[in-house]
DNA sequence: GCCGTTTTCGGCCCGACTGTTTTCAGTCG
């Protein structure tokens, strides 16, 4: 059966060869931006097609409704096929190498039967390019530096990994004397689960000064290019960072210009042609006048557009420019709202800090509580806590609270929903816990009804009150287990069971769409770093970038709540 | 190919850079 993913990935791919046939580039727009709508559906494409509701999505009309229908009844789609007879796939294989768009990969493909990047590279050095029309030794040094690139930087990187990066450039740009503002923008600033590269901003009057400081940056290992306005590096760790330097006048609109998403710029530039006004990287203008309105900062933006301001995290073109005419937008949480952590591990399980440590730690945090929930008997590979385990690290917490003021911590644990949906220990054992979690630990190849069987069972036990990490995925290694979403998201609404948005770099578990498919549902959610360390206990804000990017509000999420609170929201 | 408070036809975001262009095509974000 084919997933939105599988779907999306061929409306990408007919775009492509479409516009490498060179037919009409709107016609080849409108697929990739049904692609899009597609990934980013929260129903199942199979359903909305056996439903005859594709129509339903954005961007997919009639005509892509019944090829698609096509394609999930059959697993073939007859225009596709046709088009794969025209264009072979490998001259989409060679279009991921920067600068080469469809007429050049095609003119490769055609003229020297260059199929794949190992190929292309040889051309490149056998200078069999240079004599194409259009084509030069240039074109050549300019290939193989891009396929370069194209394997260094192949796979995106966590947010975690560009975050921090990101953060001290900034803020050495910010401490240069010609730099007024600097912010990093693009995915980054949208807090996106992972980074293709890092985009930085700066205003300056004085821009090839800003541009000469960044490429002498100590992290630079290559300077990829280095103008007046403009300068990108190669970091020593493998990641591109773009700059750009602007006046200060127009900061505000490049900020908004370069944060993106581009889907939500095209939405917001639609709005603002239909409205007599024009938004570009200088600045909002009246189409009539030409008179400049603003673009200082992006508040003058979206207030020209009489829009309230929206929060990078929700610049997706995902419903928020309405909401945002509305004035329906959320007050998403902040890291500020978070009162403590829901899901940590000590020295009791498989963490590497005490009780205490954990405890000072989340008190530096400004927490008022922590959860510490370590593993339970049964997963024996994670050093599961026994029933003397469990009395003996109860007494150690009821000592560090008694010594510690300003946090409390709370005896929690992490059950280990086995292959049957069952948990560990007896009634009598389990009611102790302040805090239970029930996880999936084994079995994640099971097919979908023997998954959805347990987690069922799971959130029907009274015991377990939050579901950890409820998809299993690791980002960039392992795919989630076959979760069915909606059946998940309504069994615990059903049944009073919290879902975490697990705050691990390479989890983030739920994901954005569907923890704001829960919201709608009325399920309530619980952060949770998953710490082993005390240094994983600052992961918090990669979790709060989730529940900000699914549009939650501090009531949606039990760890905003006091102590007497949460303890009286959970099951 | 999609879509509608200008429109069921005729638009569709918009600008910059690169290279080889003698006035512009291709690519990118």
């Amino acid at each position: 059966m084919l997933s939105n993913r599988d779907v999306a990935q061929v409306l990408d791919d007919i775009g492509d060869m479409l516009e490498i046939v060179g037919e009409n580039l709107f016609r080849v727009r409108a697929h990739h931006r049904a692609a899009e709508s597609v990934r980013s559906a929260t129903e199942d494409v199979n359903v909305l097609a056996r439903e005859a509701r594709l129509t339903d999505l954005p961007a997919v009309g009639a005509s892509l409704a019944e090829r698609i229908t096509e394609l999930v009844d059959t697993g073939q789609m007859a225009y596709y096929n046709d088009l794969k007879e025209q264009v072979s796939p490998r001259v989409l294989e060679l279009m991921r190498v920067p600068g080469l768009g469809p007429k050049k990969a095609k003119l490769l493909y055609d003229e020297l039967g260059v199929t794949t990047i190992d190929e292309l590279l040889d051309a490149a050095r056998g200078q069999r390019i240079r004599v194409l029309p259009g084509m030069s030794a240039k074109t050549e040094e300019n290939i193989i530096s891009g396929i370069e690139l194209v394997r260094t930087g192949q796979e995106r990187m966590l947010l975690s990994e560009a975050y921090p990066l990101a953060t001290r450039l900034v803020e050495a740009l910010r401490a240069t004397a010609s730099v007024e503002r600097a912010d990093f923008a693009g995915s980054l600033r949208r807090m996106k689960e992972t980074i293709g590269d890092i985009d930085i901003l700066a205003a300056s009057v004085n821009p090839a000064a800003v541009t000469s400081k960044f490429t002498t940056d100590p992290s630079v290992a290559r300077v990829l290019a280095l103008g007046d306005t403009k300068a990108s590096i190669l970091t020593t760790t493998g990641l591109q960072v773009d700059l750009r330097v602007v006046a200060p006048a127009e900061y505000g609109s490049a900020l908004q210009y370069f944060t993106g998403s581009k889907e939500h710029n095209i939405r917001l530039r639609d709005l603002a042609k239909r409205r007599g006004l024009k938004i570009n990287e200088y600045g909002i203008f009246d189409v009539e006048t030409g008179r400049r309105i603003g673009g200082e900062t992006e508040a003058e933006i979206y207030a020209a557009m009489d829009l309230e301001y929206m929060a990078p995290e929700l610049r997706e073109d995902h419903g928020e420019i309405d909401a945002a005419a509305a004035r329906t937008l959320p007050a998403v949480v902040t890291l500020a709202d978070v009162r403590g952590d829901l899901q940590t591990h000590s020295t009791w399980s498989d963490g590497l800090n005490s009780v205490q440590e954990m405890a000072e730690t989340a008190r530096e945090l400004g927490y008022e509580y922590l959860a510490l929930t370590d593993h339970a008997e049964k997963l024996k590979i994670a050093g599961g806590m026994t029933s003397a385990d469990i009395t003996a690290r109860r007494r150690v917490i009821d000592e560090v609270n008694s010594k510690m003021s300003g946090i409390t911590v709370l005896n929690g644990v992490e059950l280990n929903i086995d292959g049957e949906g069952d948990i560990d220990y007896s009634p009598a054992i389990l009611r102790e816990f302040d805090v239970r979690l029930g996880a999936i630990h084994s079995g994640f190849g099971q097919p979908r009804e023997q998954i959805m069987r347990r987690l069922r069972r799971a959130m029907e036990n009274k015991y377990i009150q939050i579901i950890a990490h409820p998809t299993g995925r690791i980002i960039g290694k392992r795919n989630p287990y076959d979760v069915d979403i909606e059946a998940l998201l309504d069994g615990a609404a059903a049944t009073g069971t919290a879902l975490e948005l697990n705050a691990f770099p390479n989890r983030l578990d739920l994901k954005d769409d569907n923890a704001r498919e829960a919201k709608k549902r009325g399920v309530k959610m619980s952060l949770g770093t998953d710490a082993h360390m005390t240094t994983h206990l600052s992961y918090m804000m990669y979790g709060v970038a989730v529940a900000r990017r699914a549009w939650l509000e501090p009531q949606d999420i039990v760890n905003t709540y006091p102590l007497k609170k949460l303890l009286a929201a959970l099951k």
